[in-house]
RNA sequence: GGGCCAGUGGCUUAGCCUGGUUAUAGCGUCCGGCUGAUAACCGGAAGGUCAUGGGUUCAAAUCCCAUCUGGCCCA
């Protein structure tokens, strides 16, 4: 049976019962067996990395995720679930390096790798354990004590599988490149690492002479890092712009463009006179000196040259001629490799220049700015030196200013499978389009190698081993491999495939047979998560569940993975397997704070979930985010949450009320089958919920489960709460047996019911306290998550027309009442609802017992618009824009006016005797058809009344003897029923009424109303007596219509 | 510097694809009312350069271009 709902909603309590009841009753484990083998479902959790605790940005995603898996596994589906966790990388070494107060590579040595690695391990899952902990808090459904972790063995396997296939396919390569380097990590950063830290940093501003061989002249080149000057072997302008010879105050001649000629005399204060004009193209091939060569013996050996470069040499900034150092910088290691530059890089992994520069040697470049300026300063090579503050990229983990250098690392040619990659992206299905279309395809065709090795040592192990001997490469990709390869016999369970314990494994050279050695590297961080698709699965290690699953069904992920996750797990996939590894794909926005900004811990602004909670319960969390237009950014604020508080406090009410009126009635929905007893209204409110179901399903469907939850808590709190249940409350207040009362029910235990399954994967935690009390005994199933999705079918469209126009009517109707002052306590004689539309006249027909007791009016009166006019209507004639428009062009304006001139019974006339009339212009006569016009009814201002979009509505105000009677009646009733209130009455509680009336002809009224006063307020007798005589558990004076009643009630025992 | 997304009363937002008469709703504020499920509700009022500027068109929040602001990404 249906039971009575606690009166209060409150969250946490709730919430805190059913994870209580989840657990007792093993419900996961129920909702997995209930599927299993069925349809098959691949969810692949995006992992998050496990530095911090999560913040509101994490839990968006993961109750996204969790409210589609709830979906699919209310359809049928064997839905795969586990959460992942990313448990690898540099910011976890910086993590702890910090505990440990480590400051370089060094300290970690000496500390030993095993015990770092040890505590990488150990940081990394006891993250793990918060954020799961935090997870579950939020009633994230997955299989939380089977998740995949990037650090296990199996899982690892799994990368090094990638690798293998990378290799076997030609795609892995050892490169030379100049890269982003930290040097205080002593690591190479990914492209990516470094555009999330361009941070505000202080350089020289440095403005060179180079002399050129031949000539009395120099080359002025601009430079914000000296420290690179010494690696210097060549200028770059460009061809397609004009330079000038120009002479300074001290007489030298300076070599600029010509576009840049204003910028320099401004920031150096230096004027300079033009001589003459060259073009860029002229001083190809010119010979320079650089200074330094007088400090530097590498720089006196090489011939520095002046080259053409169209792309790299900009009018922006700088002389117009860049100083190209290959070793330092992208653009001048392209230069290089073209002009077959000397490619110098005498900078050490900690940032220290190498003994090739002896001079320097030892000195951190950024502290040998100082004493290269000073240097070029004794050379008289110094133009002019000042200072900037530029964006310059800084580690994102440990705040160092990168460098730029050359280095070996290990890649991937990403670039020679791009063609694939775009075929295989175009085979996905995204959710917004624009990410696919817009951002992830573009960025694929501009794919570059991804560079996958990193100099440290929490990470995957390259799987690479070079031999010492012929240099020959051997790509191992699994553990069997490794144990078949080995020198040394290896035992199968003290395996650790991490450093340092890979570091001792050496491996025969499968070509001349000597020993061959592990690259010391790791893989960059990515690398492990790109390979989830099937790395997840323990794949290859075991096959049964990759066979089964892959390619994943659905990913879910922040906009930032377009660069990231989606982009590195197709890349492993297409590379290993020659397929995109996901079908479908939602991104979603990124979380701000209240005014938009980026939450960040620097600001101060990061909002942590569990506080929320804590306020205002996990439901109100989850719809709050869950309701964001799921692809745009959330603005998350705490006002913003309360309104959800208040509007789920809405809807437990509703259930709190059919709840308290069908327990009451021992209401039994499921045989109940007096369908000839439904009510318009039950058969509207019926339709009504088909549609919110259709457009529900839809909305998970189509990855936008958004739009569900807006329609369906605008459905619950709008139509069934303020609409419905105060159409059916007469009904609902019946005391006896009567199948006019059950219909009712009947209508809204459905509505409720089904919008509870609806409700449950955004909700879980509500849905399934209230469902405990409301159905479940009715059902016997446990746990409304095992519950299937309810089917739907097409609504009629009509009723549900049809009651929007009732509705519409109602609210002017109301607004009608208020400008005459007239309260809806007080009944009315009648309106008069003034239209020609057939279909409105049948809808008010076939409502008007809805109507009248709404309106609380006695008679409904529908009136022709002829009739009408002549008491009350003026028209209005307008021209009708859309139909006009394209007839009328430009005329469109001049008719309006002259239309306006003419009296509105003359074209009415007119158009019903010709059916059309002629209107003059200045550039002729047209014609307008009655399409052409809009007619607006406006009533003369003498009559009271309002417009609706379906017609006029009138009121006749006139009153009687019994509605004076009613009306004091319904005052009554209305106090008494404050006064049991007051008194704390239960609703089946009877009482005994005393009133003392102002006098006897009130006393009269309310006879002619004894019985209606009875039923209303369950009383059994009233008494009317002398002011010293009324009695009762409580007695109050009301003042009604400025008389005086005082008024007794006393229960009933 | 480039790409993508967003910008609508104090706040949150609908509408934009497919141009059309008075721009949607909620919160908040003020006034009035209703109420035996509801810290709920109903009615009214104040509050809008639809980010800015230009263009297309008889007509632009809507289409196009440029700019600004914020976010994400790239360089």
């Amino acid at each position: 049976m249906i039971k009575e709902l606690p009166k209060t909603y409150e969250p946490i309590k709730a919430e805190e019962e059913v994870f209580k009841y989840w657990e007792t009753n093993q419900i996961y484990k129920k909702i997995k067996e209930k599927n299993k083998g069925v349809k098959k479902f691949y969810f692949l959790d995006g992992p998050p990395y496990v530095t911090n605790p999560i913040h509101v940005g994490t839990a968006w995603n993961k109750i996204i995720k969790d409210s589609y898996l709830r979906f699919y596994r209310m359809n049928g589906y064997d839905v795969w679930d586990i959460p992942g966790y990313d448990m690898h990388g540099l910011p976890i070494e910086v993590q702890v390096e910090q505990k440990l107060n480590f400051k370089t590579k060094k300290d970690i040595e000496n500390f030993g790798i095993d015990k770092f690695i040890n505590k990488c391990r150990e940081y990394a899952l006891e993250n793990l354990k918060i954020q799961e902990r935090q997870f579950k808090n939020l009633g994230i459904l997955m299989d939380w004590d089977n998740p995949y972790m990037t650090i296990t063995n199996e899982y690892i396997e799994g990368v090094w599988y990638f690798i293998k296939k990378a290799y076997e396919k030609g795609l892995l390569y050892k490169g030379l490149q100049v890269v982003h380097w930290c040097p205080r990590c002593e690591t190479v950063l990914a492209g990516y690492e470094v555009t999330d830290e361009y941070r505000i940093k202080e350089d020289p501003s440095l403005y060179v002479k180079f002399k050129l061989e031949d000539e009395d002249a120099y080359l002025l080149v601009w430079t914000t890092t000296p420290w690179t000057l010494p690696s210097n072997v060549a200028v770059a302008v460009n061809p397609n712009e004009t330079y000038l010879y120009t002479i300074s105050p001290n007489n030298e001649i300076i070599i600029i463009a010509k576009k840049r000629k204003e910028e320099i005399e401004k920031e150096t204060g230096i004027n300079l006179s033009v001589l003459k004009e060259i073009s860029g193209q002229e001083l190809e091939g010119r010979i320079y000196i650089n200074p330094l060569s007088e400090y530097i013996k590498i720089q006196k050996e090489i011939k520095h040259k002046v080259i053409l470069s169209e792309e790299y040499v900009s009018m922006l900034e700088g002389t117009g001629l860049v100083h190209i150092a290959p070793g330092h910088g992208k653009e001048d290691y392209d230069l290089g490799k073209r002009y077959n530059l000397p490619m110098l890089s005498p900078v050490d992994n900690n940032g220290r220049y190498t003994e090739e520069i002896e001079r320097y040697k030892g000195l951190n470049v950024f502290e040998a700015n100082e004493k290269i300026i000073e240097d070029l300063k004794k050379v008289n090579a110094v133009f002019y030196v000042g200072k900037i503050s530029h964006k310059y990229p800084h580690c994102w983990r440990c705040k160092t200013p990168l460098i730029l250098k050359l280095s070996e690392q290990w890649f991937i040619d990403v670039p020679k499978i791009k063609e694939k990659l775009i075929e295989e992206a175009m085979k996905t299905e995204w959710c917004p389009n624009f990410a696919l279309e817009n951002r992830f395809l573009p960025w694929l065709r501009g794919a570059h190698e991804w560079a996958i090795s990193r100099q440290r040592y929490w990470g995957i192990p390259l799987p690479i081993w070079i031999c010492s001997k012929c240099e020959n490469i051997i790509v191992i990709g699994s553990i069997q491999e490794l144990i078949a390869n080995s020198v040394i016999l290896i035992e199968a369970n003290k395996i650790d495939l991490h450093r340092p314990w890979i570091d001792n494994i050496e491996v025969k050279c499968n070509k001349c047979g000597n020993i061959a050695k592990r690259v010391s590297d790791v893989l960059d961080v990515w690398v492990d998560s790109g390979a989830a698709s099937w790395a997840s699965l323990n794949y290859p290690s075991k096959s049964e569940m990759f066979d089964k699953l892959f390619p994943a069904d659905l990913i879910i992920e922040g906009l930032d993975q377009i660069r990231g996750w989606f982009y590195t797990l197709l890349v492993t996939s297409v590379i290993t397997f020659e397929k995109a590894p996901y079908k479908r794909v939602i991104m979603h926005g990124w979380s701000l704070d209240e005014t938009g900004r980026a939450m960040h811990k620097s600001l101060g602004n990061v909002i942590n979930p569990d506080d929320v909670i804590s306020k205002y319960g996990r439901d109100s969390l989850r719809v709050y985010e869950l309701m964001n237009t799921t692809w745009e950014d959330l603005k998350f604020s705490l006002r913003g949450l309360q309104e959800i508080f208040k509007t789920l406090n809405i809807i437990w009410n509703t259930y709190y009320f059919a709840s308290l009126y069908m327990c009451l009635d021992k209401f039994n929905p499921l045989t109940f089958k007096e369908f000839d007893y439904l009510e318009i209204e039950d058969l509207w409110l019926l339709e009504k919920l088909e549609e919110v179901k259709k457009t529900v399903t839809e909305s998970f469907e189509k990855m936008s489960n958004f739009i569900g939850l807006k329609t369906l808590l605008d459905f619950i709190v709008n139509d069934i709460s303020r609409w419905y249940i105060r159409i059916i409350r007469k009904r609902v207040w019946v005391e006896k047996e009567d199948p006019a009362k059950n219909a009712a029910y009947y209508a809204l235990f459905k509505a409720l019911f089904e919008c509870l399954i609806l409700l449950s994967p955004y909700a879980p935690f509500m849905t399934e306290y209230i469902y405990q009390f409301f159905a479940k005994e009715l059902l016997g199933i446990e746990s409304i998550h095992l519950l299937n999705w309810p089917t739907y079918r097409e609504p009629n469209r009509k009723i549900l027309t049809e009651m929007e126009i009732v509705r519409e009517i109602v609210s002017s109707s109301f607004a009608l009442r208020m400008k005459k002052g007239i309260k809806v306590r007080k009944p009315i004689k009648r309106i008069i609802f003034v239209t020609n539309n057939n279909e409105v006249i049948t809808i008010i027909r076939n409502y008007s017992k809805l109507l009248k007791d709404q309106l609380n009016v006695k008679e409904i009166e529908i009136m022709s618009e002829e009739e009408a006019k002549k008491y009350f209507i003026v028209y209005n004639i307008k021209l009708n824009y859309s139909k006009a428009g394209p007839i009328l062009k430009d005329k469109i304006k001049e008719v309006e006016k002259v239309l306006q001139s003419i009296d509105s019974e003359r074209i009415l006339k007119e158009l019903k005797d010709k059916g059309e009339i002629e209107v003059e212009t200045s550039t002729g006569n047209v014609k307008l058809t009655s399409e052409m016009l809009n007619f607006s009814e406006n009533v003369k201002s003498e009559f009271s009344s309002i417009e609706t979009k379906y017609g006029i509505i009138f009121t006749d105000f006139t009153t009687t003897p019994e509605l004076e009677s009613e009306s004091l009646a319904r005052e009554i009733i209305r106090r008494i029923q404050v006064m049991r209130k007051i008194l704390d009455l239960k609703i089946t509680d009877k009482i005994l009424i005393f009133i003392n009336p102002p006098a006897k002809e009130e006393e009269d009224m309310l006879k002619t109303q004894l019985n209606y006063i009875l039923t209303e307020t369950q009383a059994l007798n009233i008494e009317f007596k002398s002011k010293e005589k009324i009695e009762g558990d409580l007695i109050k004076e009301w003042e009604i219509d400025d008389e005086i009643y005082l008024i007794g009630i006393k229960k009933y025992i």
